[in-house]
DNA sequence: AATGAATGAGAGTTCATTCAT
DNA sequence: AATGAATGAACTCTCATTCAT
């Protein structure tokens, strides 16, 4: 049993080594400038091995992708909770999101990035794990939105605009401004073709203000602090 | 003459016979999913003439890109040229913005598309078209920026932000909500996962209101219609 | 008749532009990398014209040969002519020789560069082109050995070695002169590599001190001036 | 232990496969003409399994011709190593130069073969070999001119040549000669066309007959045997 | 359980040749 | 006679996946 539990623990072990590199690449160079020989050298085992823990590449990526999914639903549940009222609850998701892109910047690309699944192999595993993803995408959103119809029901939050609505507006304001200020980072400075754009945006603070213009237009005058 | 003028037309045409299969082709499978063989085929020519209009994979890819942006950045600048003052300038920007998704789903999603560029061929042709790329972004910027700076000299914008920076708010909103709605399009129905995201949602009016939320926060109240 | 005249005329000029160009590629690239459009574009005429003139690229290149073949036969023919006696017709090919590798470097290497004729495509132009090489050649063997069998006769030259032989033997001693000292001014200098090789040898020289020591085999001392 | 020698073991046997088919190959249809297809099918590996053992195709042809220039140099050392006196280290030189060639015919013609090295791909494996075989050519040279130099110094050859440039002689003479006779080799008889050259010439012989000529005139009479 | 050599389908690209104009 | 756009077969090289050890 010692030993059965022990070979567990390695066995979690190793797919744990595998995710963390399969991230890194995946996010640097997308699923498909990644090789599995890559993702091998990087976690120091070999490139047979990774098909004993994932049946594809694919299959990998969308394990990471999920797994980035699950902790971001985490976060944003632990954090919502220990805020007694709506707007701040509504704060707290915010504040999660921002705590998760700082702590797996990883993760939180490989969650905005597109897989478009119709180009995903048409093939058992993945659709298992896709249909895992869809659920935990789906909590997400419920968590949000179940902030927003609290607000308003309380008096909160003006209702001009739809509680799922708001949910999708600030999910997607944000995720573009990050994949945009990533976009920047990556981009070396074309000055010399007269560059427009300061580089010296900060992603939180640009996050943040996004935030602050999103909630000025839902919270009700007469409850804010 | 007439025969030049005749065959340079039909080059022309081949040109955007091209661009056009490639345009489709890209938006639904990314450039690393798609291939020459299928454009080809698409456009039907041989494979080998594509490379008689285009050096690579890549240029095309970027052409399309850079003609793209050009079109959006054509579209804004007459829209907003026409509107008298800065918050309608302002609209104006947003209903140009609208009306090319609309026109022009393809090069919309082409734009917003990361292609890291770091991955891309260190090629002289792909340095070329990626310099023009550039140009073209700035001007979409300086001219965003460019009327909000207007309207806060002016007295109609607050200057609780600053005028890049809510350019930027403005432009990743957009974007990210766009590259959602996508998704969502793109998605088979997962019902039996307990789907949880409305499926009747409209771009149109997701785009409008996040731009209402926006221009909420910064229309100075006085000076509101 | 004038007119026809004329466009004989030009023709005959056009394939010569076309040949002028293909042996400076030819010997810079050799056969199989040069390509018909280099050829085009060197010579100022359309690729389809190339084909007007030539039935394929073999063909253009065997035709360099073959001139290049015929050349080197007249040069030698007029100067061992013009020489009284076999030791002095002997010398007199090497000069011949010599002069047509100061006159026409091209054509030189083209001629003791393999082409593989198994390699060649089974075409009737090709053999037709194929067999007046092989005559022009043999013309070239029949001089050079006619000088030795006459110096044999005549009691200039031991006859240690057979006539035939000996043509061959300074035949191909030269050959490999100046096939390897064209391969050195090819290399760039491999210093660091710890280069033996002294870069400063000339070619001329080089082959008349090959033909010497032949020379030195085969003439009689008592016959010598 | 075992294990791991026998995996070294076949490793290395796939290697030598591979350039055993390379050398055939190349040396029939030469680098351009042969593909890595024939040469995985002559091996009866896949092509991929190629791209495991050389990085490239230039990469194995370079490699083959390295290997033939260590082998020739090693030959021609230890034959000149165990001749007494310097008039038959020459001698041994040229024996070794033609076991080689009998011994080794594919390798043989490899080193002689021009390869433009302009014309080689510029990358990292490439310059490394093309380093490898300079240093190894150089190792030649210095063999053939040290005996040279020793020679004169010993009073057997006279001076009348420089070492280096008899060193030279020798060597293009036989590479001239040894091309000439494979080239006639693969001539199909053209007799129809009056063929003038005899067919039946012997390369062995043709080889001997040459240095002949070239040691008489550089060994001192009074040290002949 | 772990390895890594082997596979082979398929990618982007080139180029001799053809042919409508 | 001259063009040059179009072709498509062939090339080198890559990489997800398999499988004997």
């Amino acid at each position: 049993m010692g030993i059965n539990e022990r070979k567990k623990r390695e066995k979690e072990q190793r797919k744990t080594q595998i995710i963390k590199a399969g991230e890194k690449l995946f996010l640097k160079k997308g699923l498909g400038n990644t090789t599995m020989d890559e993702i091998a050298k990087s976690c120091e085992l070999s490139k047979g091995t990774l098909y004993l823990y994932f049946r594809s590449k694919e299959e990998l990526y969308l394990t990471i992708m999920l797994k980035a999914m699950n902790i971001l639903y985490e976060m944003m549940k632990e954090k919502s909770e220990k805020a007694p009222v709506p707007p701040e609850k509504f704060r707290a998701i915010g504040e999660a999101y921002l705590e998760y892109y700082k702590k797996y910047p990883h993760y939180f690309n490989i969650i905005t990035r597109f897989v478009d699944h119709s180009l995903l192999a048409d093939r058992a595993e993945i659709k298992e794990v896709l249909g895992e993803i869809f659920k935990a995408n789906n909590k997400v959103w419920e968590l949000i939105t179940r902030i927003i119809v609290e607000g308003i029901k309380k008096g909160f939050f003006n209702n001009k605009v739809n509680p799922m609505e708001l949910a999708i507006i600030m999910w997607t304001s944000s995720n573009g401004m990050i994949q945009f200020m990533d976009h920047l980072k990556n981009e070396e400075h074309h000055e010399e073709d007269g560059a427009f754009m300061p580089f010296n945006l900060n992603s939180e603070d640009m996050l943040r203000k996004t935030w602050e213009l999103i909630m000025d237009g839902i919270i009700k005058e007469e409850t804010r602090k």
